[in-house]
DNA sequence: AGCACGCCGACT
DNA sequence: GTCGGCGTGCTC
C-alpha cells in the first residue's frame, strides 16, 4: 500500500546532463505511488523534449519560474536514498559557478558511468556455494563416478564459511558440477553483494622505517592539525621520504576510524605506489584511475560511499569520490598538469580538494620536490603549512647537475661526446643510464631533399611526426595518422629525409652505439598496452646495465634503483616557450628528471645538454635548485602581474570557419568591456599558437584581474552574452578559469 | 548533448 | 518519386 508522499514540496529542480546552465523544474505528482521521501541527490526519470532522461534532484522547490502548466510531472526515482550526498553536492555547486560549465555537466562527472546510465546503486552480486547439512556429511566416495561434483564437493566441504563464485573459478571447480549437487540437495547457493571488504587478506603489516629529524618535524606538525581545516605543503627533494610522513599521519587517522582520500597524477598510480599502500595498511584500498572499467569503478564508488573503504587512492576524477567519513585528502605532485582537465568541465582536483577540505573541516596535504608556483606563494604567504624536507632519507646523496655546452660540438646521433662517454662509464660500472627527451616518435618532421615540402597535417597547423616502426606519419594534435610515405607529393623526388630526433630514433641509434645493452623506451607509444608499463619495469629491474630512454613519463613517480645517470637530450626545449608557464614546466620536468639519478646507495650525475649554458634560467636551476628558481620565478609573474599574483580566465572560441571564432570574440569585447569593473583587464582576442586544430580554428581572450570577485563577475556577463550569441552558429566557446595553458 | 523538423541530391 | 545529408531550434 503506497505512503503519502512526505516532501511536501510541489516542485524539484533537476540536473540534468546537457550543455546548459540552468536546472529544470518538474512537479512532483500529488497522487502518487513514490514511496520515499525525496532528497536533494537522488536520481529521477524525467520527460524532457519527446524522450526521457536521467536527471538529479538538486533542490526541492515551494515554486517555479515557469508557467505551471508548462512544468511536466517526474517519472519515476531510481533510488531511495541520495548518490549525491549532500557535501557532494555542495561541492559540486560551488564548482559550476567557480568553473562556469554548466551544473548537469558538473553533477555527472561525480557520478560512475553506471549510475549516470540508471544502474542500481549497489554491489555487483555473486553467487557463493554453501553445503547444505546433507552436503556436509555426505561422503565423497558416493561421489567416485563424478569426479568433477566429487572435486566441488570437496572443496565447499572444506569451505564451510561459502565459497565464492570466483573462488571456486580460481580451484578450477566446474560450475555444471555445482549445479548437480545443488539438484541433488548436497550444495546451496546464495546470492551475496560483491564487496573487496570480505575477501581481503590478512597480513603482516610492515614496521615504519625510523623518521629522520626533518620527517619528525614534518610529521608532528601535521599531527597536531589533523583534526581541522589546514593545508601543509610538503616540499621535499626526490627521495626524502615524502611518503613516509603521509603515511604516518594516513595510519593515525585511519586509527580514529577516518577516511584518506589520496591523490595521484595520471600515470603515478604505480603498482610501487599501491603497494606501498598494501605493505603498510591492514585495510581495505580502493582505487579509481582510467584503466578501470565501468563495473569495477562503480565497486569501488560504493565501497567508497558505504564508509568500509578507508583509504581511497584515485586520479584527477577522485576528487569526486564519496566518503561519508573523510578524515584527510592528501595530493601527491601536486604540481603535476594532470590535476587539470583540459576539455569539457575544466576543473582543477587540487583546488577542488581543498575547496572540499575547507568545507568538511579536515586537513589537506600536498607534496611534491617542485611545488607548483601557486602552492608556493601560497607557502610564502602563510596560508599554507610549508614543510621542507631537503635531505635524502638514508644515504642518498642530492644529484649533481651538470652543463654540456653543445655550441660548436660534433654531435654523434644528438650526443655530446661527453655525454657519451660518461654513459660508457656508467654501463662499464654496471649501472643504468636514463635519457630524457620530451619528444616521441622517430623524428618531428619529414622533408623533401628536392622541393622543401614538409609533411604536415590536413586539419591541424602542425608537421606530421614520423613514427618508422609503425610505419606512419602521425599528427600529435588530432590523433590522424597517415601511412608513410617515400615520395614527394609535390615533386615526386625520392629524397625524403627527417628532421630532429624523437625517443625511437634514439633508441634506435642507441642501439647501434651500445650493442649489448638494452635499450629500454619509455612512453606513451611504447606503454598503449594494459600491462605494457609493467614489463617494461620488470625489464628495468632485471638487467644491471640498460639505457632507459624516454618521454617525461619517466618523470612521474617511478623509482629506478641502479639509475645513476641522466642525460637531459635538450635541456633548451623550454626555455622559450610562448607561455608564461613554460619556465615552471621546465623546471619541474629537469629536476623530476634529475631526480631519478642515484635514489639508492649510489651517488647520482646528471648532464643536461645546452646551446644556452649560461642563461640565466639554466644556471639558476643547476647551481641553486629548484626553490631558488621558483622563488625568482615567482618575483617575476608578481612585477608582470601574472598568476599566482593576478587571477585569469581564458575564453576560447572556435569555428570551422576562418574568421569566425575571432569575430565573435572582438564582437563581445566591444559590447561588454565598457560594462567592466575596474582592475578588470582584457587580453586580446588573439589567434591560437596552432590556430587550426583538428579543422577548428581557434581563437582566445584573457581576461585578468587581482580579485575573484570582478573577474567572476565579468566571466559571468560574457558567458551569458556566448550563450546567447552562439545559439544560431555553429561556434563553440568554452570557459577557463585558472588555465595551465594559455594559448 | 540529443533529437526532431526541414529543405535539397542520387538511388530502388 | 523517396532515403538521407546535416543546418537550426528546442528542451522544465
Amino acid at each position: 500500500m503506497p505512503e503519502a508522499l512526505l516532501t511536501s514540496h510541489p516542485f524539484i529542480k533537476v540536473a540534468l546532463p546537457v550543455p546548459m546552465r540552468t536546472l529544470f523544474d518538474y512537479k512532483v505528482p500529488k497522487a502518487t505511488a513514490l514511496r520515499h521521501e525525496l532528497q536533494p541527490g537522488m536520481r529521477v526519470k524525467v520527460p524532457f523534449g519527446n524522450s526521457s532522461r536521467l536527471g538529479v534532484i538538486v533542490a526541492l522547490s515551494h515554486t517555479s519560474d515557469w508557467e505551471h502548466d508548462l512544468v511536466k510531472p517526474l517519472t519515476s526515482l531510481y533510488d531511495e536514498a541520495p548518490v549525491i550526498s549532500a557535501e557532494l553536492m555542495a561541492l559540486c555547486e560551488w564548482a559550476a559557478r567557480y568553473y562556469h560549465h554548466p551544473i548537469g555537466d558538473v553533477i555527472f562527472h561525480a557520478l560512475p558511468v553506471l549510475l549516470r546510465k540508471g544502474e542500481k546503486a549497489e554491489f555487483r552480486t555473486e553467487n557463493w556455494w554453501f553445503t547444505t547439512a546433507q552436503g556436509q556429511a555426505f561422503s565423497l566416495d558416493q561421489l567416485s563416478r563424478a569426479p568433477r561434483q566429487q572435486d566441488f564437493l570437496k572443496a565447499a566441504q572444506q569451505h564451510p564459511n561459502g565459497l565464492s563464485q570466483q573462488a571456486a573459478a580460481v580451484l578450477d571447480l566446474a560450475p555444471a558440477a555445482g549445479k548437480s549437487l545443488e539438484d541433488k540437495g548436497l550444495l546451496r547457493r546464495e546470492p551475496r553483494s560483491f564487496n573487496k571488504g570480505g575477501e581481503r587478506h590478512a597480513h603482516q603489516t610492515q614496521v615504519p622505517p625510523t623518521l629522520n629529524p626533518e620527517q619528525s618535524r614534518a610529521t608532528d606538525h601535521l599531527l597536531d592539525h589533523r583534526h581541522h581545516f589546514h593545508v601543509a605543503l610538503l616540499d621535499g627533494v626526490t627521495g626524502s621520504g615524502k611518503t613516509e610522513v603521509f603515511l604516518r599521519l594516513i595510519e593515525n587517522l585511519i586509527k580514529e576510524d577516518k577516511q584518506v582520500l589520496v591523490m595521484v597524477p595520471e600515470i603515478g598510480l604505480t603498482p610501487q605506489t599501491l603497494k606501498r599502500f598494501e605493505v603498510r595498511f591492514n585495510t581495505d584500498i580502493v582505487l579509481m584511475h582510467s584503466n578501470m572499467n565501468d563495473r569495477e569503478r562503480l565497486d569501488a564508488w560504493l565501497l567508497a560511499a558505504s564508509g568500509h573503504a578507508k583509504i581511497i587512492i584515485g586520479t584527477r576524477s577522485a576528487a569526486f569520490m564519496p566518503a561519508p567519513n573523510l578524515g584527510l585528502i592528501v595530493i601527491d605532485e601536486e604540481h603535476d598538469t594532470s590535476y587539470k582537465q583540459h576539455e569539457g568541465f575544466r576543473y582543477h582536483a587540487r583546488d577542488l580538494a581543498i575547496k572540499r577540505a575547507q568545507a568538511l573541516d579536515i586537513p589537506v596535504l600536498l607534496a611534491s620536490a617542485t611545488p607548483s608556483y601557486e602552492s608556493l606563494a601560497n607557502a610564502i604567504q602563510k596560508r599554507f603549512a610549508w614543510l621542507k624536507l631537503r635531505n635524502r632519507a638514508g644515504n642518498a646523496h642530492i644529484p649533481q647537475m651538470e652543463r654540456v655546452d653543445l655550441r660548436g660540438k660534433t654531435l654523434i646521433h644528438g650526443f655530446s661526446e661527453h655525454a657519451l662517454a660518461s654513459m660508457k662509464l656508467c654501463l662499464e660500472r654496471k649501472e643504468q643510464v636514463l635519457v630524457f627527451l620530451n619528444r616521441r616518435g622517430y623524428a618531428p618532421t619529414l622533408m623533401c631533399h628536392q622541393c622543401g615540402w614538409i609533411a604536415a597535417c590536413d586539419h591541424c597547423d602542425v608537421n606530421l611526426t614520423v613514427h618508422k616502426r609503425a610505419n606512419k606519419l602521425h599528427c600529435h594534435h588530432c590523433d590522424t595518422q597517415k601511412a608513410l610515405i617515400h615520395t614527394c607529393p609535390e615533386c615526386q623526388s625520392e629524397e625524403l629525409f627527417t628532421v630532429g630526433e624523437g625517443t625511437e630514433q634514439i633508441e634506435t641509434q642507441l642501439g647501434t652505439l651500445f650493442k649489448d645493452t638494452p635499450i629500454l623506451r619509455v612512453d606513451r607509444d611504447s606503454t598503449q598496452r594494459k600491462s605494457a608499463m609493467a614489463k617494461l619495469t620488470q625489464k628495468i629491474h632485471e638487467h644491471d646495465q640498460a639505457i632507459l630512454v624516454g618521454t617525461q613519463m619517466l618523470a612521474k613517480g617511478h623509482h629506478f634503483p641502479n639509475v645513476t645517470l641522466v642525460i637531459i637530450m635538450d635541456a633548451d626545449a623550454g626555455l622559450f616557450s610562448s607561455d608564461f608557464r613554460g619556465m615552471e614546466r621546465t623546471a619541474q620536468l629537469v629536476t623530476q628528471v634529475a631526480g631519478r639519478a642515484g635514489r639508492a646507495q649510489k651517488a647520482g650525475h646528471v648532464l643536461l645538454q645546452t646551446y644556452h649554458p649560461d642563461h640565466a634560467a639554466i644556471e639558476c636551476l643547476c647551481t641553486l635548485g629548484y626553490e631558488h628558481f621558483a622563488i625568482d620565478g615567482l618575483s617575476e609573474r608578481k612585477s608582470l602581474s601574472l598568476p599566482p599574483f593576478f587571477h585569469q580566465v581564458i575564453i576560447r572560441a572556435e569555428s570551422s570557419n576562418e574568421q569566425e571564432a575571432m569575430q565573435l570574440l572582438t564582437a563581445m569585447r566591444n559590447d561588454l568591456e565598457p560594462l567592466f569593473a575596474k582592475g578588470v583587464y582584457l587580453v586580446g582576442p588573439y589567434a591560437a599558437i596552432i590556430v587550426r586544430k583538428a579543422g577548428q580554428h581557434r581563437a582566445l581572450i584573457s581576461i585578468k584581474a587581482a580579485h575573484r570577485a570582478p573577474l567572476h563577475e565579468a566571466t559571468q556577463r560574457m558567458t551569458d552574452w556566448l550563450e546567447q550569441s552562439t545559439k544560431h552558429h555553429k561556434i563553440r566557446f568554452a570557459i577557463d578559469v585558472d588555465p595551465l595553458e594559455t594559448y
